[in-house]
DNA sequence: AAGCATATTAAACATTTGTTTAATTATCAA
DNA sequence: TTGATAATTAAACAAATGTTTAATATGCTT
């Protein structure tokens, strides 16, 4: 009987390779990644990726599958809200949380970035994604949308709009470099994030409220007639 | 003297190495792609992007230059308007030029995913690729954006708000493998692009809309006191 | 302390990758 | 037709990459 404790600690081999592999995985895809440099991001030798995993394709997979476990953990999108909040506070809730996830300094946004890039890159691991992560992450802020357009948006506006929000979130994962380079005064420390996930919120209110207005503007048309 | 005339045809090995080396990395990135691919693809032999390019760094650079000549060549962001464009006018051209750019079946779509690509992943050639392309084309849409929104407008929400009208640009170039997956009915066909341009279009005029009113609001109080 | 299981490691191995070499072929001008 | 140049190619080369092997170290139980 082994009354070992589960070795947790981010000194265990195993959890360091994890975390490191993630990080490359994030920057450089499988592909473009070496076991080599897993390896001595962790600080194991490099006959560990195949002792503890399998092989580098497999070691990709527990990758993704650690990340689907803590994805939500650091930054779930309600954030901590009861049931009784406001769609517009869930909305907010959402959109920070996600911004967060790609952004916020420290190792744990490399999930997000790992989650933007297979989507961009398909791998086989692709189809669980999507199922386990994106339908129910994207289901959700489309709910949160619907309420907010209310019965008159159709399902496919519902989801054009969700898409365009989830746009303006994921924009600045994937251009971070360039907008660092062109606006210096673009701050990404907690504040600067917090400005974005305003400002995207602020937009995206904005232009639902148009979309309201326009719904208002059809019915008193219609009971014209 | 050699009256040869530049070969220019798309037989010619040298063509064919470019086009087919821009789609890799665009694929794959630079270093998750071989050059054994990209001559498989070429149709050429292994050797040749050395006798061409110099090597495989060199070859990058060519196809990033090869794709700055030929980017805005077949989807410039006028699209060929007059000077006397409205900016709304201006905008519905900007934004469907690079939602096609991105997305347009057909090879040259990879010169916009070639560039999403180095935004994300920088290499040596990032600077060069943000002040011929990336400022020049996000300056324009600032234009556009200020002028929509007016005097009022601080030069950080004009910036803002052209990154969140990017940003859902960008966003199904990245993202197409999962929305084909969880939104069969959404196509990416000429009407389909038709349509997500015209969707981007509302939803940012609408919260454009939306501003210029927070404007008058603020405008009407100040001239109360 | 002994025995067993697990973890770690250096080295070796097989394959892949980018580059180079040299031979051959094709093209062009005189 | 000849000679020079450019283009193409197979093979070789050096280095990089993922995997395997076997030795050694560590941890745990009896």
């Amino acid at each position: 009987m082994n009354t070992n404790p589960e070795q947790t600690s981010v000194t265990n081999p195993r959890r360091r390779l994890l975390e490191a592999a993630g990080e490359a995985f994030a920057e450089r895809g499988f592909r473009g990644t070496t076991v080599r440099e897993i390896c001595e991001r962790a600080g194991t030798n490099i006959a560990t990726v195949n002792y503890y995993f399998g092989g580098k394709e497999k070691l990709y997979r527990s990758v993704l599958q650690y990340s689907l476990n803590a994805t939500m953990t650091k930054y779930p999108p309600e954030l901590g809200l009861t049931e009784r909040a406001t769609a517009r506070e869930r909305l907010q809730a959402f959109v920070l949380s996600l911004i967060l996830r790609l952004l916020d300094e420290g190792r744990p946004s490399w999930h997000g970035r790992l989650m933007a890039r297979e989507m961009a890159e398909p791998t086989s691991a692709l189809n669980g994604l999507v199922d386990d992560v994106i339908r129910p992450l994207w289901g959700q802020l489309e709910s949160i949308v619907g309420e907010l357009l209310g019965r008159r948006a159709e399902p496919k506006e519902i989801r054009l709009c969700a898409q365009s929000i989830i746009g303006q979130c994921v924009h600045y994962g994937r251009a971070k470099a360039v907008i660092v380079r062109l606006y210096p005064e673009q701050r990404f420390d907690s504040d600067g994030l917090k400005g974005l996930a305003d400002h995207i919120m602020k937009f995206s209110l904005g232009a639902l409220r148009q979309f309201n207005r326009e719904y208002q503007r059809r019915g008193r048309a219609l009971s014209r007639k």
